[in-house]
DNA sequence: CGCCAGGGCCTCA
DNA sequence: TGAGGCCATGGC
């Protein structure tokens, strides 16, 4: 089941580029090794991203660049009403900007987190007020590479509305049923879970539009 | 004008 | 553990 709507989804929307780094999804570069700096540029994004649509965290990141690359140490060194300011298209910039220092002080103190173990990894980071289930599993996903699936609000409505799960299903409990139905692959989980995006924006919205959707024919349409 | 967006924290039962 | 309030902008 979840490996056919993985089929389908790819053949209808092909492989999407993800994680975007400087505004551009740069497609066949994906699971490639990154720099420091664009590992950084996805935590940061990751966090920007929360409850908030990616056009104006695009904006917020222009802003953060302003002509240098981001850096841990240059976001600690901004004063904060200032950081909130050039965040502020991101929305929540108060609370954005207080969790951009205190992740930007957590990968200083953490230089060696990409050697931990992977379940360690996600401890600490979770340990990192600011930085729940999602965020840290997109970070540990298109930061680090590692297998973990990322189950956000589309991935609960998409499945759904199929008739996978129910509404108001766990995370955890959600990305187990991935996690063990489809190959453990970071390829496989970074490409699905930004199909899913891509299907939540073009049919499967708040207000569904199924006409042409590529899961017509399984969907049970649990609206 | 109202609703939504690539969540998470805190509080209170 | 579950529900509810709070954070806040830009697009439509």
């Amino acid at each position: 089941m979840l490996n056919k709507i993985y089929t389908e989804l790819y053949s209808r929307f092909g492989p999407q580029g993800w994680w975007p780094i400087d505004g551009k999804y740069k497609k066949g570069r994906l699971n490639s090794v990154k720099s420091f700096q664009e590992k950084f540029e996805i935590i940061i994004g990751a966090v920007l991203t929360q409850n908030t649509s990616w056009k104006n965290v695009e904006k917020a990141m222009d802003n953060l660049r302003e002509k240098n690359p981001i850096s841990p140490e240059k976001i600690l060194k901004t004063d904060s009403k200032i950081l909130a300011d050039l965040i502020r298209p991101s929305g929540y910039f108060n609370q954005k900007a207080d969790r951009l220092k205190i992740v930007s002080s957590f990968l200083l103190k953490n230089k060696n987190l990409k050697n931990e173990k992977d379940n360690i990894i996600k401890k600490k980071l979770l340990d990192v007020k600011g930085i729940g289930p999602e965020t840290a599993d997109s970070i540990l996903l298109y930061a680090f590479n590692k297998p973990f699936f990322v189950i956000d609000l589309y991935t609960k409505r998409i499945f759904s509305r199929l008739g996978f799960c129910e509404k108001n299903i766990e995370y955890k409990e959600l990305q187990k049923k991935f996690h063990e139905n489809i190959p453990k692959k970071t390829n496989l989980y970074n490409e699905y879970h930004a199909l899913i995006v891509e299907l939540a924006k073009k049919h499967c919205n708040k207000i569904p539009n199924c006409d042409n959707c590529p899961l017509n024919k399984i969907c049970k349409k649990n609206l």
